[in-house]
DNA sequence: CGCAACTAAGTTGCGCGCAACTTAATGACG
DNA sequence: CGTCATTAAGTTGCGCGCAACTTAGTTGCG
């Protein structure tokens, strides 16, 4: 026989706990490396759209990120009373509120360049690894997202 | 020239953002799963352990699970109003707390005998490219952990 | 036009995850 | 034996992350 059924069941647990673990320690090092910014990981994230991107919508904001307007609301709230971002409602879609840096906001680009170069160094990993370790979650991502939609998809 | 900067400096960004995205597709999927045992995520491997270990104090709980007792006190107590494990000072030690299943605890082994083989569809993983990735994944946990501790590791 | 279906934000509630702190018990050392 | 550092659990506070719901604005269609 190959695998014993124990040690088969045990594998998914394994890849989903190292996966949670590996999210939480990264969450350890972006705490510390943050901290004189005062930002959270996920304000981190935001703000780096909005670098990317300028100005757009909550909805947009919410798709790059993968959150909704549940995780968004409160923590763009946040974000706009340390001053860094506004909030205004758009004039072509009343229902639409347009998330834009403040002076501030875009002034803390400069602020957090040396973050992602002492976040590489923590990981350990060269470009190449990241780069593989990257595109392997993605797809795993993809795989879990497809639970419930696709119960039966097409062997590649 | 090799990588430009920009673009390096955008791959920290990516491992983590596609680590804990993957983190919580993974927490959609087992909410899905675990739905009828009327468990979440935290609360599954805390059985888990405990159904592989038997009882143990809080603090070892701890230690598998990468967790302190401001998570795990209050997540404890929600399975001890539910039934599945009950609490007790130690006799040896009145510091500590030895958490064990019920009758109950223990019984919702076999309902949950499924759970890991629909995980393991849903990642649409083999078992080699599990592994791989778990260990992967380890040695980044690994090398996060030692950030701050050990800021010039010696190159392996 | 009028009304139903849809969409974007926001709110509420709950369970982590973690820092910071408190309480209580143990151990070490003079 | 007393005192002081250490350890285990628990509590408090806060920020996600997400389900479920509400509110308000938009669109489609007869």
């Amino acid at each position: 026989m190959t695998t014993p059924a124990t040690d088969w069941l045990r594998l998914d647990q394994q890849i989903c706990f190292s996966l949670n673990a590996a999210s939480r320690a990264f969450g350890g090092v972006y705490r510390v490396v943050l901290k004189d910014l005062g930002l959270t990981y996920p304000q981190y994230l935001v703000l780096l759209v909005l670098w990317e991107h300028g100005e757009l919508p909550v909805k947009r904001l919410g798709e790059h990120l993968r959150l909704d307007s549940g995780t968004l609301s409160p923590l763009l709230k946040r974000l706009e009373a340390a001053g860094l971002v506004r909030r205004e409602r758009s004039a072509r879609d009343e229902r639409s509120v347009e998330v834009r840096l403040t002076p501030e906001g875009a002034a803390l680009r400069e602020r957090a360049a040396e973050v992602p170069r002492r976040i590489a160094a923590a990981t350990g990993l060269d470009v190449t690894e990241v780069q593989d370790l990257r595109d392997r979650l993605e797809r795993l991502t993809a795989a879990l997202d497809a639970y419930g939609t696709d119960p039966a998809p097409a062997p590649s």
